[in-house]
DNA sequence: TATATTTTTGACCAATTGGTTAAACTATAT
DNA sequence: ATATAGTTTAACCAATTGGTCAAAAATATA
């Protein structure tokens, strides 16, 4: 029953995702997958051979998620403005209801760096930086960003965006200290990001 | 020889602390810190009973040693524009010299929230807030930078110093590509980050 | 129905791991 | 020197873990 199949090596490829996000490549148990997907051990190894197999599906399918996130950027035919706010909106609405991957992929990356950079090599970014420089030349020069700011730019704006989430353990405990409301903060972050960022790029550095 | 005691001891505590940050809690073996100090395995557990009390006390010291470096910013009689360059200058370059801790710190958090939360209950995070708001009544009412935007403001901070640590898997695999030098960029940054926040402030969201 | 194929399982294994123990070693004090 | 207390080691243990295997159960095929 080729339905049946499906179903199962489905069922333990979502087991896998959500315990490996929780514990970790090293904190998750073969043992807590199975019992997780309700079946036997031996199924697991039955389908991906090994841990690591089973690891790397699952960790290729979530980087290309995010990754996937970012795409839109590229393509939207909006005014740089109207990106960065669309970057924001989306991504850390995207994050909300995937709190724990920002935490589960800087993990894994810094565990094993060589992982994260195959799928890095498989991306022309060069191209992707093409595109969005003849898309907003103009708009570019009037903010005095060029190819040597750029790099900060993207990393503060990817900063913003995911740090909170990464760090929440600690953030969260300075807020409720502080009667700060996480959620509320996020729902408000879209908004006051894509202002920040927009306000500090004026007139340029 | 109490002489040796200490050696051996704090030898320990920093072979313990090396493997630590770079395994993480799950990933380093004990039989690995052990040798990383000269060691027999036996005698880590005569000095820390068991590798979680070891752990402890490591995690302890480092999270002491980072919330350190956030201190002056409570004390130097900077502007707060001056303050806002003083943190991004210091801080960057105190994780320049170590780059791993914030890595390591954001993945134990997230494995174990109570162990954060324990040392955040001991910090008294709403004295901190009205010193830092005494001392710049004014200039924090010139900025528009209210008790509600304080918290988007902190995080933002924290995360653009932070963030290129803690992904710098993933951005220096992408920096190769782009013949970008992660160092070079570190040290940009320490300014540019600066000047970019005050730009974002000034005028207000 | 009988046969072949695939899926699922329980029992098992070798390796690893955190932790223990008794004995050896060292230093100090009497 | 001898006893005492603290330090270090080798050998060992029980539990865990990823992984295997042969057989059973289920499914498809003839």
């Amino acid at each position: 029953m080729t339905e049946n199949d499906k179903q199962t090596e489905e069922k333990i490829f979502e087991s896998a995702t959500e315990v490996f996000i929780e514990k970790g490549m090293d904190g998750a148990r073969m043992q807590d997958i199975a019992n997780h997907a309700g079946i036997n051990k031996a199924l697991l190894h039955y389908y991906y051979r090994t841990k690591d197999h089973l690891f790397n599906a699952v960790f290729e399918k979530i980087a290309g998620q995010l990754f996937k996130k970012f795409a839109p950027v590229f393509d939207e035919k909006l005014s740089l403005e109207e990106k960065i706010r669309f970057f924001f909106r989306e991504h850390i609405t995207f994050l909300q209801k995937n709190p724990r991957l920002p935490a589960f992929l800087l993990n894994e990356i810094n565990r094993n760096p060589a992982r994260i950079r195959k799928l890095i090599q498989s991306i022309d970014i060069e191209k992707l930086w093409n595109t969005l420089e003849k898309q907003h030349k103009a708009e570019l020069k009037k903010y005095n960003i060029t190819r040597e700011t750029i790099p900060q730019l993207m990393t503060t704006m990817a900063a913003i965006s995911v740090f909170p989430f990464a760090a929440r353990g600690i953030i969260e405990g300075i807020f409720d200290k502080l009667g700060v409301n996480f959620q509320d903060y996020l729902e408000e972050r879209k908004t006051y990001a894509a202002e920040f960022v927009i306000h500090a790029i004026k007139k340029g550095a």
